[in-house]
DNA sequence: GTTAGCACTCGCTTAGGTAGAGTGCTAATT
DNA sequence: AATTAGCACTCTACCTAAGCGAGTGCTAAC
């Protein structure tokens, strides 16, 4: 068995480097030409076989040149990556007013970085596992419809209509809005049980009726998931021909267009995933995505609530920038959301 | 000049039909074996000769068959169509909670017809032009974070939260939701004017700038203009070869990612448009469109509120089936939409 | 350990050649 | 006068062979 020297470690590089750039296969003779370790092509010939050897490099054919093999992005990634922090064309500050909805914010996120790297980016929004309930409002919007709006955690505003069948007194609102509210606060949707809504509804007396609508619209509203996952640039991935045949086409973007199977990717599973992740080929568990790489981010709300910016492209991407890009985001995203505090 | 006449118009249907079902140019045999008229292949070809001279169809190459031309689908669609009123294999009844949100409906119907019909859908929701202020309602969440809850034309809510520099007393809040209220309602955007907010202002003493924030907030809570347009299925465009060449690819799906020069297409422009609408080719005005054919249909939520959806796909679509379907989900919508009222 | 040299491999491009589908025209047929 | 059979012609799609060039692996010399 060959062992890694410090020579194969650089050929290695000048070979990743040079596939990045041109995304052909690259030739002995190229390395000995373009590196500064004046080596005939003939060693570097010798060492390419052992780094085939060693499963860092592929030859896609017998004529042809080396490109790296997924065991080779992975050291590059791990250990070659870190070490020059090298200047990336400052991204656009995010033009983000602070009132400015969460949803509003993110989309603009996963746009800007779609243009600047030109991948495609996903972003998911970070969903309150345990939603309670923080407040309840009705109001008479007509004579027989009733507004009710619910803020949860996290400050999501939720709104629904019930139609009523017959009219109410102004009068008996604010009653049913002080029971619901002194009820309801706090719980979250696990603990308003039918033992609850029984006793509520006892307590409504001749409101029992729109006592029972109106928790059904609370619990609707409160378990209503919406839309959690945006991506943008999903056709920046056909700019990259190793990624634009029909098949492969076709199957990435349904997966962006229908979101599915990326959630193992994109929700957050244990806290230790926090940071910067990098998923090479088959790391990433996503089967349309076998021959990408995913690099993925997890931005912080407020203590405890987290989403995922993730950001899929070629395995030959560029992960220096899309890193530096993603951390440079992350920080604006942090002040942004320290500031809306 | 040639006059049309009946079997010119039985061969061009031939040739039409029979494009559709393949996809590749007919020549003459195809037609003179398929069909009932008993020609021999020699006639066909002059009538053929003659209907590329009329401008129906086009040779794509000297020795190839023919195709029909934009104008030959214009001929077939406005008269051959209706002739003919094939059974659609019934679509799908959408499983449609009448509680639920339109937006929900719409999403739904969109993936529905893409699925059922392979082509993409495109559905706009439908926008108040002159949206007016029907309720509003100010609440405390917490001592230093109001909710306002707006709602304007078609029961549509928007929610905004404002940060109090310092706390107001409960007994403030319902004298502004009054004043706000009594000045507010009934109007639309470009009626709250700096005169009435300087009116306002005054009338609330103290209470002055929170009433300017709260203001600011309505404003931009009415003139936000939410995603109205969805699309569902935009890589069934890839199953035509005729426009999943790269370049090709490219161009529609951005269309349908961003959304961007179809306003032409599916907003409502004048009230005669009502019903259904085929855009063949450059029909359609929008450039990346101009070798798809796009199908559009009218839907009403309430008097005056129309939304569009519209389906796209290559000129060779089947207009009959998509003409049915579209016809069959207006049907389904308006039922629904009658119920919820 | 490194390098020059060489035979060899294999994909890509080009050129030529063929088959087949389809046409247009002309002359014969109905 | 309309239809049809027949035929020469056109053009694409497909195949094959040849040659190029980039690249390799191996051997022998440095």
């Amino acid at each position: 068995m060959v062992e890694m020297d410090d020579r194969k470690l650089k050929i290695l590089q000048a070979i990743i480097s040079n596939y990045m750039a041109t995304g052909e296969p690259v030739g002995s003779r190229t390395i000995s030409k373009y590196t500064d370790l004046n080596l005939s092509s003939a060693t570097i010939r010798n060492e390419m076989s052992d780094l085939e050897d060693m499963g860092y490099i592929i030859q896609p054919h017998t004529s042809a040149g080396r490109i790296p093999s997924d065991k080779g992005y992975r050291l590059y990634v791990d250990t070659m990556l870190q070490k020059k922090d090298r200047e990336v064309d400052e991204m656009k500050e995010l033009l983000v007013d602070k009132a400015d909805r969460l949803e509003t914010v993110l989309k603009q996120v996963a746009k800007l970085l779609a243009e600047n790297t030109n991948y495609t980016t996903m972003v998911s929004k970070p969903r309150y596992v345990h939603k309670k309930v923080k407040f309840i409002q009705l109001t008479l919007v007509s004579d027989t419809q009733m507004l009710v709006v619910v803020v949860i955690d996290g400050n999501i505003v939720k709104n629904r209509f019930i139609n009523l069948s017959e009219p109410i007194g102004q009068d008996e609102l604010p009653q049913m809005n002080f029971l619901l509210n002194t009820a309801l606060n706090g719980l979250d949707l696990t603990e308003i049980n039918m033992a609850l809504i029984h006793k509520m509804k006892e307590q409504a007396g001749q409101y029992s009726e729109i006592i029972g609508m109106i928790l059904d619209e609370i619990a609707a509203a409160v378990s209503e998931e919406d839309d959690y996952l945006y991506t943008s640039g999903a056709t920046n991935i056909l700019k990259y021909p190793e990624l634009s045949d029909k098949e492969m086409a076709t199957k990435l973007l349904t997966t962006f267009e229908e979101k599915a199977g990326i959630g193992s990717l994109m929700n957050l599973n244990n806290d230790e995933e926090h940071g910067i992740q990098v998923y090479i080929g088959e790391e990433s568990n996503v089967e349309a995505m076998k021959d990408c790489s995913v690099v993925t981010a997890t931005y912080k709300i407020e203590e405890g609530v987290y989403g995922k910016i993730g950001i899929v492209g070629p395995k030959r991407m560029d992960y220096q920038k899309v890193v530096n890009t993603l951390e440079n985001t992350m920080k604006q995203l942090d002040d942004i959301f320290k500031n809306k505090k």
